[in-house]
RNA sequence: GGGCGGUUAGCUCAGCUGGUCAGAGCGCCUGCCUUACAAGCAGGAGGUCGCCUGUUCGAGUCAGGCACCGCCCA
């Protein structure tokens, strides 16, 4: 013991970057994170982590995730449930072959070169390079994964359990192969899903085109953004209700530079204020034409091709061209017909890859489609009965809604990174199963599907499905699900959907939605724009505590900024712990019984205050409030424990004090410490752990590792009211003496002489005097014999329950006591004739209940008391 | 166009079912190296809670309208 005071006494700040990874390899040694597969689901707890993208680097909003669901799962760790978070990695499709692909451009290279087998080779490489790296990070941040049991989903076993669900899927109807619309990225070269596409602002021409009518003379004239697609025009549209043009549905116009009769048809897609009223409709190459054209019956002429290029469709003079020499091509010739009517700017949005941030092109083609209206249904159960509640819930109606305007799911890419559908052709025949077909010429389809296919399996599939495996049993369906809005639908609704068909169970019972953390001026935070930052360096430099406590403590329902403010204030707590920590350790009796015995009166309040951090805590962890949780604990551990309470019992571990009284206050002391380092420990894990590390074991025996201890329990017993409503007042005493020594400049350091003339100090006019540097002589037990000073009061601080009359002060400025009496006493009144006024009124004596009225009637005896010893 | 959320101290944000709810952190000012912590301690200044109109004995807190801002969907 002596070496390890020796150690604390000049250690004085934690040092998080040199402790904490010492702290790290402690619990991974201790195997605490991974849990033996026994018992039942609902007994135990566990949380299947988002899996994060095998080649990314952990950013800020991962490093929010795993701080919340860290903090859940080392709750119910302490509460004594198996616990087992669910590690690893997503292939990430597009993401990871575009940064491979990079890569290889760089060298000179392309997949193509490589062809797909050696290709695929790379990227697994890569994957073995970079893909430890995240996974490192969570271990720095103080996640407490299963580190042994790490998944991804392109291992063997996440592959046949893949292919099993598209097998199954293909055989029950649902996955089908179709020609649809789908968001092409010529960037990729790969379809991609809607969730991939972000919308931009951008100004484009808006053209005013004249489709002369069929028969007879007239014009109806259009307005288009992309004037090039009017090669595979078939048809115009017009409102059915615009009067201008309802005479024409049903007729004719000819396509300029085409010469294609198109039928002009009422649609209500078409807005008649917009433009002409009048819209080309172009099945080929617009979603909302695309629907029109369904809806009606069109032709759908596809001119433009997957290279971004027109394709001879489009007619000699623009076959080749690229999309925007097309344009060009197609303005000139309309101008050189006399078609073009106008020509303008225009603001609109643009669908942008999110992949490759190349403009997106609507293309027909022919994909595998997973068809949703059965499966959405599936998903929307659970939420209606209460089998899955969305946190909060204001989330659970967006889901609903978007369920339910779901639309069929291409989940084919044209990738090479990634699970290749299960799926061969021979001519005209197709086979689809968990193993390549039998005979000569079958040609397996070389897409890949959509990465949240697999990702949609997560809960189950990293627990060994399709085989009932122990895994399976103990921990599934899972307990929460955390997961940031965004990926609200990309990903939950699928997991749920794919649960309960392949399951019979939901995935998980809650989903917790957190918020998008947004760069300090409040735009998105993104690499590209330079408004990262970057959460690794945050750890390094403020420690992982400060960057777990920061990031609860903003976190909240929607979106918020990054506050640097709260990672401090983080930072500090951790300070204050460890110190706070330190003084007891090297102030304290260190072999004195777990329980305490309460022999003062601040002891009595520590504690009850202490019952209440313990259950606001808990309460607030299980309704996922976890800034309250986290500000909580800050607001505890400074506001009460370190200004008040260590301040309070100092005295009774000062070396002169007797032994019975050094071990009361020991006692207390370190049953308060050793429970508020477990309260913070889901929020801050390693300063807790580091100064667990020193505390003497408790009577249950020695705990090696605070994360394995338990969480300690409300103790009904020792909630105390009247200490709490005795040093309410003392607190309140203090602080008002305190303010008005420094207003009338009375040095830090020096004793002023007063009267105590207030009722409620009977127990604790001594604290009231020493923490505010009063010499009171209060009728005290132990004091009774002293006289009640008496003599003039130069002035008079009101405190809870009276005021304190100062006799004596010296070098003290009175103009300036006088002025702050003068404030209070005016402050005072103003208070009174308000209560007053509000007391005299009946509608509020008789309206208002019985309680407020009270409460306010001893607000105005308490005032007139404070008012009268002035 | 539809939907959701926001507008509270210089900044970032708390304020649950209407009655000490006008708060916190940071910043600012003043004073302190008080033997746990100067990444500290003590004290202080600072807001008619976006605007208007209602409901109510009483409204940041509820209702309606308006103005800005953000996000999602079309």
């Amino acid at each position: 013991m002596a070496e390890i005071t020796e150690d604390l006494r000049s250690r004085t700040r934690f040092e998080p970057a040199e402790v904490e990874p010492r702290i790290v390899r402690r619990w991974l040694e201790s195997g605490l994170f991974h849990p033996e597969p026994r018992g039942s689901a609902e007994e135990n707890f566990s949380i299947a982590i988002p899996p994060p993208n095998v080649t990314g680097a952990l950013h800020m909003g991962h490093a929010l995730n795993g701080a919340i669901q860290d903090a859940l799962v080392r709750y119910q760790r302490m509460r004594g449930r198996r616990t087992k978070w669910i590690l690893g990695t997503d292939h990430a499709g597009i993401a990871t072959q575009t940064q491979v692909e990079r890569a290889l451009a760089e060298e000179g290279s392309s997949r193509e070169q490589l062809g797909r087998e050696e290709f695929v080779r790379r990227v697994w490489r890569w994957r073995e390079r970079y893909g430890g790296q995240i996974i490192a990070q969570y271990q720095r941040l103080g996640a407490s994964c299963d580190y042994e049991d790490e998944r991804f989903t392109l291992d063997d076993r996440y592959v046949r359990a893949v292919i099993e669900v598209f097998v199954r899927l293909y055989e029950q109807g649902l996955i089908y192969r179709d020609n649809y619309m789908v968001n092409w990225d010529p960037g990729s070269r790969s379809a991609i899903s809607d969730l991939e596409v972000e919308d931009r602002e951008v100004t484009d021409t808006l053209f005013s085109v004249a489709y002369p009518l069929a028969d007879g003379p007239g014009e109806l004239v259009v307005v288009t953004v992309r004037p090039e697609t009017m090669l595979a025009d078939t048809a115009v549209a017009v409102h059915p209700a615009d009067e201008r043009y309802a005479h024409l549905i049903g007729k004719a116009a000819i396509l300029p530079l085409v010469g294609r009769e198109l039928p002009i048809i009422g649609d209500d897609y078409v807005k008649p204020d917009f433009g002409s009223g009048a819209l080309k409709v172009t099945p080929g190459h617009d979603p909302n034409d695309f629907e029109i054209g369904r809806r009606h019956g069109l032709t759908e002429i596809t001119v433009i091709g997957e290279d971004g290029r027109l394709r001879p469709e489009a007619g000699e003079r623009f076959a080749g061209l690229t999309v925007e020499e097309a344009q060009r091509a197609v303005v000139q010739a309309l101008h050189e017909q006399g078609a073009i009517r106008a020509a303008e700017p225009y603001l609109h949005e643009v669908p942008y890859s999110h992949r490759s941030g190349e403009r997106i092109e609507p293309l027909i083609s022919l994909q595998w489609f997973l068809r949703m209206d059965e499966l959405a249904e599936l998903a929307a159960a659970p939420l209606r009965d209460g089998r899955i509640e969305i946190h909060p819930d204001s989330q659970a109606r967006r889901y609903l809604q978007w369920l339910a305007e779901i639309r069929p799911w291409c989940i084919s890419r044209q990738l090479w990174w990634g699970h290749q559908l299960p799926v061969w052709y021979r001519g005209a025949e197709t086979y689809v199963g968990a193993s390549s077909p039998e005979g000569e010429g079958w040609e397996r389809d070389p897409d890949v599907l959509d990465t949240w296919f697999s990702s949609a399996l997560w809960p189950f599939a990293t627990l060994g499905w399709p085989e009932q495996t122990p895994e399976l049993s103990a921990f599934y369906p899972t307990d929460v699900m955390v997961t940031a809005r965004d990926i609200l639908f990309l990903w939950v609704a699928r997991m749920a959907m794919m649960g309960l068909r392949f399951t019979d169970d939901v995935p998980f019972a809650d989903v917790y939605v957190h918020s998008v953390i947004q760069a300090p001026d409040g735009r998105r935070m993104s690499k590209s724009l330079g408004t990262g930052i970057d959460p690794s360096e945050e750890i390094e430099r403020h420690g992982a505590d400060a960057v777990r406590f920061g990031l609860l403590a903003m976190s909240s329902t929607q979106d918020v900024r990054y506050s640097a403010e709260k990672i401090q204030q983080g930072q500090q707590l951790a300070n204050k712990l460890f110190n706070a920590s330190r003084y007891v350790l090297l102030s304290a009796d260190l072999d004195v019984g777990a329980e305490p015995d309460p022999a003062t009166i601040e002891d009595r309040w520590i504690l009850s205050r202490l019952q209440r951090v313990k259950s606001a805590t808990a309460q607030r962890l299980e309704s996922f409030d976890f800034s309250h949780a986290a500000l909580g604990l800050y607001d505890f551990v400074y506001g009460e424990l370190c200004d008040w309470y260590l301040e309070l019992v100092k005295p009774r571990l000062a070396e002169a004090a007797d032994a019975a009284t050094r071990r009361a206050a020991s006692a207390t002391l370190l049953y308060v410490l050793r429970e508020t380092l477990a309260v913070a420990h889901p929020v801050i894990p390693f300063v807790t752990e580091e100064v667990w590390s020193y505390l003497p074991a408790a009577d249950a025996g020695p705990v090696e590792l605070l994360a394995g201890a338990r969480w300690p329990a409300v103790d009904q017993s020792r909630h105390d009211p009247a200490a709490e409503a005795a040093l309410g007042a003392v607190i309140d005493a203090v602080q008002a003496l305190r303010g008005w020594r420094d207003r009338v400049g009375a040095r830090p350091g020096q004793w002023i002489k007063g009267r105590l003339e207030a009722t409620g100090y009977e127990h604790t006019g001594p604290l009231v005097e020493r923490m505010a540097r009063v010499d009171l002589h209060p009728g005290t037990a132990a004091d009774e014999e002293r006289e009640r000073p008496a003599g003039e009061p130069l002035a008079t601080v009101p405190v809870p329950g009276g005021a304190v009359a100062v006799l004596a002060a010296d070098g003290v400025d009175l103009e300036a006591a006088e002025r702050r009496t003068g404030e209070r006493r005016a402050k005072l009144e103003s208070e009174v004739a308000r209560s007053e006024a509000k007391l005299a009124n009946d509608g509020f004596v008789s309206k208002a209940p019985a309680a407020v009225v009270d409460a306010e009637r001893s607000k105005l005896t308490a005032l007139r008391a404070e008012l009268e010893a002035l």
